[in-house]
DNA sequence: CAGCGAGTGAAGCGAATGCTTAAGTATGTG
DNA sequence: CACATACTTAAGCATTCGCTTCACTCGCTG
């Protein structure tokens, strides 16, 4: 499997033919057909069927030129960016949670590229779990969200606490939880939660409450956003999972109500994992120390708002392989 | 620029030496040390210096690192998806906006899914500008949203109209212009606007209303998703841009209020864009169909919720290379 | 300074890749 | 059926890839 062969088979599923194909590639017929048969080899499905009107493809085929289009465009991608290196603003690329990615980096990269204008910043979401790999693989340079790092100083990544916050169960002041003095914890499992996207990753503050409570998949709504979940628990739909200095503002606002369940509110902290030492780039440790400021901290404390036009990057979900 | 020298780079960036590379890979060291002088030579960048401790990856190295860990990845991601294609169940994969993919496509999917417990789905967001070319490139079989399709019968994209919906400004209730009888529309502009992602793609009926009337970049706040921008529309922080139906327990519940603008609410459509005839996959075919029927219909007049965690896809945001 | 570990360079080789031209084999159309 | 079109196969060739072994250059350490 070779960049060429990808290339030429999406030249093929683009345009429908063959002869189409090489003449866009510039190549002659065989040239085309010849890199298709190797692929065809290699992975054991036709790829493709002559049918009237053009070529079908076969379900392997689909999964092919999605993947081919991907592979190629991130390879040219790459190329350029590589080639594009030292000019222009330095990078930084931030991983974090599902729901960090939602409720905290924005803040946080707002902030910090409004003192350092000249950094252009990413963010990508993964799972907790894969906050190590991502960052000795060089996929991101600093992650945010829970500790990274093992117990050992040889582990190549370093956590930095930087933000404590209290874990809350929440729900509508109508909900018949909302009132209730305590509620015992062998009644959880029996309530509908309502949650973002990671909700029920074990390695989020949230996913770790409900596992621990043997809260089952079938009771629980994934929401497309955290916010989504809050608005559907504000609207007396269940209960959710909420970090306290989040949710004040609906709190005073009567419009969510804290759940009073023992052991709550769960403490926590969130880190800054990034690389140690040497291999650590200049804007992971720029970051590192910014999110540790006084000034860093008021803006995490602060109901996350939205950001300028300028500074927003969309959220990147990464795919993660073994 | 091949496969196995960005797996020989990769190597290199994760375990910090050459040799250790060439272990892990089961070659001798100048097969690796080859493999990155090839890169290094293409792409113009020394790509790592050696220093105590290891190696200090340059800009350019990272970029590459982190580029390579994803072309591989994806790659072997690929092999593995091509050759399961036929097994298992069929795959389909709906392109939408960043609103669609949060508003629309869940309850959409959910409901398809429940009927065709067979088809595993994937979601991704591009701008509306892209549904063509995804389609054609059989990065996605269906797109929802605005029509991609061109009016010649050639096209090869075909777009099925199948929800009317209404456009309409929003505010809270205790804002300034939510009591206000008629808001001329030359105060548009000068107000402060709360967006979800891609709310100023002029290819979105949000973003095209709001180029249509001068709205300025530095006149809008950008919010991680369109529930947490209308949340705060709802805190009485600005205006912004709704579809009708989604907000109406919103408007029922006085927590938002639509603002009477001259030529609102605008009037608009959702499609279903896909490949025609033989280009177009069996589960398209079947989506395409699917929303149409009244049950899709009542899906998406319903405010969208939670969706079962086993039927919860993450959104893939997808990046567009000319 | 000898010696060691780590990395690069050079030479060489087999096996691909990637391309060509030329000669088939379907698959339809008049 | 003749014929054109679209595609595949086959044969051949230059190039590159990917690898090895051997020799060399660093930088460090005792």
């Amino acid at each position: 499997m070779t960049l060429t062969q990808l290339k030429a088979f999406i030249a093929v599923a683009r345009l429908g033919s063959v002869k189409a194909a090489a003449e866009s590639l510039e190549v002659t017929e065989p040239a085309v057909s010849g890199a298709v048969a190797a692929l065809r080899r290699e992975l054991g499905d036709p790829l493709f069927v002559r049918g009237a009107g053009g070529i079908a493809l076969t379900p392997g085929g689909r999964r092919l030129a999605a993947g081919a289009a991907e592979i190629v465009g991130l390879a040219e991608e790459t190329r350029q960016r590589v080639r594009e290196a030292g000019e222009g603003p330095s990078y930084l690329r931030v991983a974090s949670t599902e729901s960090g990615a939602e409720l905290i980096v924005p803040a946080l990269l707002e902030a910090f590229t409004r003192r350092q204008p000249d950094i252009d910043t990413a963010t990508i979401a993964v799972p907790p779990a894969a906050f190590s790999e991502i960052l000795i693989d060089r996929r991101a340079d600093v992650a945010i969200g829970p500790a990274a790092a093992g117990e050992s100083p040889t582990d190549p990544v370093e956590s930095i606490a930087f933000l404590r916050y209290q874990l809350v169960v929440v729900a509508a002041p109508q909900h018949p939880l909302g009132a209730r003095a305590t509620v015992p914890t062998a009644r959880l499992p029996r309530e509908h939660w309502l949650l973002g996207p990671d909700g029920l990753d074990s390695g989020t503050p949230s996913g770790a409450f409900l596992t621990r409570h043997g809260v089952e998949d079938a009771r629980v709504s994934i929401f497309p956003s955290a916010t989504g979940a809050l608005d559907a628990v504000a609207a007396g739909e269940g209960l959710s999972v909420a970090f306290l200095h989040l949710v004040r503002d609906e709190l005073r606002r009567g419009m969510l109500a804290v759940v009073d369940v023992p052991g709550m509110p769960v403490n926590g902290m969130f880190y800054a994992n990034a690389l140690r030492g040497e291999r650590r780039s200049q804007t992971a440790s720029a970051l590192c120390r910014f999110v540790t400021t006084p000034a860093a901290t008021q803006v995490l404390l602060a109901r996350s708002s939205g950001v300028p036009v300028n500074h927003f990057r969309p959220t990147v979900h990464v795919t993660l392989w073994s």
